[in-house]
DNA sequence: TCCCTCTTTCAAAGCGCTTTGAAACTATTT
DNA sequence: AAATAGTTTCAAAGCGCTTTGAAAGAGGGA
């Protein structure tokens, strides 16, 4: 406590109260006076009294904060979309009086830090981020009795967990087919890490389509890696320069989508008419042009979209109610569908896509 | 504290001694036997006894926590160049033992949440983000008594705190000497939000090269702004399009870069040949390709370059060392130099600078 | 007036840890 | 054997809050 701080006893020696009485009065308990609430809340702000949080959670055994564990790892780094997701979290637990707490750490250490968590309790509940197939934590959560909530899902038979989730596999699926319909056969898809479980559901999005409409999958069309700008650029140009390109993207995210509008840049090719890019949009806030008199304007990307920092929100309000509510209640599980956007980066197939082409007049 | 957990007392009772030389023993002290400490240490593993965060809070009046406030306006949201300077601090906290703590506010209420950080003892310091030019919340900590450590600095007379910043003036201004060495006169900055103390910096040092090199300022080639891509793309476009456009660009970071490259793409504009650029390079995570064998390939953008994650380790450094200092400790400060790399974006002025010129073949 | 109920306040016992000051035990010296 | 010093352990008192169970005060009915 910073020195000369007032504390409670203090306080209540101040208003001639008891602790017991100034402390549920402070808590809006029922049972005291509100000639004496009004009285309390007064002083308290003319002395500008704050309850220590460490004396308030260990009498309470509530800690009043969430965890947030960062693998340090090379992916799933604290990356925009991470940390986008954050400000939405971050936003509920002001809003409610919880701090976040984060930590970041090497993946092999992060079982510990949920131990930690739960045994020193530090947190009341955590965040799991970028689920794998078969997640040990979801069990391991389990066990130790610490609420959590999932960004994502582990398999498909959603078990017992609570869990936010877009619906990726018909995301791409719909995107996919949308290229279809405007002639496309040949799409690349520029993936994330297929051991990320949404990675592997928009693939299987991307492979529906292609079975829906009979259109063969070419195994050289499809990659997958950490969604960072280079790796656009690097999948963009390879295939591009190389024989039998593709005529269309769908990229994982706007930052490699970024990547392949420089690699097409550089080659002289237009997105939209001479290559269609479909990326899936999380709607960042650093890719957004400050809305200048409000609405937004028409979009860049023809995109899947679907607001990762509502997400944030969300989870982190699923996750309070979790917290409050009983241990048998049940999980709460939600899938959002994505919004389909269309922008500049698509149109109908062009008759003779070559490379290094001339730039159109 | 998780149902069942084992506290302090259990762990004393099962071992036979008391509670006092059981927290002795586990903390270090030098007063126990070296034999009856491995009995303690190993019980204790056995046990998997973790000591409350609340209760050692509250008995030490340490929260071994640092806090970061994060305003929620559009501008200096979590962005990128925030969340790689968090991760790198958080890997230093995670080290020492220290939490991270995280609070996302409107900007009124930033004051506010310091005062609770204070008299409620819930960190043991913060960092400062993005001051501004007579930042007030300098004042603010130094009179809660909060330890603190900035990053950036709030004007030239640094005075009585510490603060980690980069030699931006001098970084802008040899940028600027080294575009009008390549026969560049007429450079477009780009710059960051000027309220930011860091924005006015640069431009000071772009503004020193035009004066020691007897070039005119052009006040329609200055612009600040948020350093999101769009931002970049908004700019470029604009000049490039327009009568007299500059032709070479000096950019705030790599996220306005892309949108600089972006619009030039669309103008057929090659970067290095047509156009020069040079970035500010905070060697974000999310847009390094991963490393294919250990070294950094040739860089993209020529760039003056300093990692912002690095300096998130050193503030982190800096703040903890501070916690544990004599109040009276003279303040820590630490002025980096960025350094200077070629990349593939600068070349030397060329004759004519057209617009929608035709891709070279 | 007395008794009963309802409202309002309080004393005291934790929560689980650290830390002070003293006690018990050992080893060394007189 | 007694005194001294050094080592090792402990009982007890907080840290600042919440909460239980009880006491005091106020109001109403008999």
């Amino acid at each position: 406590m910073a020195r000369g701080a007032v504390n409670l006893k203090r306080l209540s020696q101040v208003l001639g109260l008891s602790p017991t009485t100034v402390s549920r009065a402070l808590n809006g308990f029922p049972e005291v006076n509100e000639k004496t609430r009004a009285r309390v809340i007064e002083a308290a702000n003319r002395l500008n009294y704050r309850p220590s949080a460490s004396a308030a959670s260990l009498a309470t055994g509530k800690a009043c904060a969430i965890g947030h564990v960062v693998p340090l790892a090379e992916h799933m780094m604290i990356n925009p979309h991470f940390s986008d997701f954050m400000a939405g979290a971050g936003e509920v637990y002001a809003q409610f009086g919880y701090e976040m707490l984060i930590k970041v750490v090497a993946r092999e250490d992060e079982a510990d830090v949920y131990r930690d968590f739960a045994s020193r309790s530090r947190v009341d509940g955590v965040v799991v981020h970028g689920p794998a197939t078969n997640d040990p934590r979801i069990p391991l959560l389990n066990s130790l009795g610490l609420p959590f909530v999932v960004h994502g899902r582990c398999d498909d038979l959603a078990s017992d967990y609570s869990w936010l989730d877009v619906n990726n596999r018909r995301a791409f699926r719909r995107a996919t087919e949308f290229l279809f319909d405007m002639g496309h056969r040949r799409i690349a898809l520029v993936n994330g890490i297929e051991t990320m479980n949404f990675a592997g559901r928009r693939r299987r999005g991307y492979e529906d389509a292609h079975q829906a409409r009979g259109v063969p999958l070419d195994a050289g069309l499809i990659f997958g890696a950490d969604m960072v700008e280079p790796y656009g650029h690097r999948v963009a140009k390879k295939l591009l320069e190389g024989d039998n390109p593709p005529t269309a993207f769908l990229v994982a995210s706007v930052l490699p989508a970024m990547g392949v509008i420089r690699a097409m840049g550089e080659l002289g090719l237009k997105a939209g008419a001479d290559i269609s890019i479909i990326a899936f949009d999380d709607d960042l806030s650093f890719l957004q042009a400050p809305s200048e008199g409000g609405g937004r304007g028409i979009p860049f990307f023809t995109a899947m979209r679907s607001s990762i920092r509502e997400a944030g929100r969300r989870a982190a309000e699923i996750l309070l109610e979790r917290i409050d509510a009983p241990a048998n209640a049940p999980p709460r599980q939600e899938l959002w569908e994505a919004e389909f956007v269309i922008g500049t980066t698509t149109g109908p197939l062009r008759e003779t896509v070559g490379r290094h082409r001339v730039f159109p007049a």
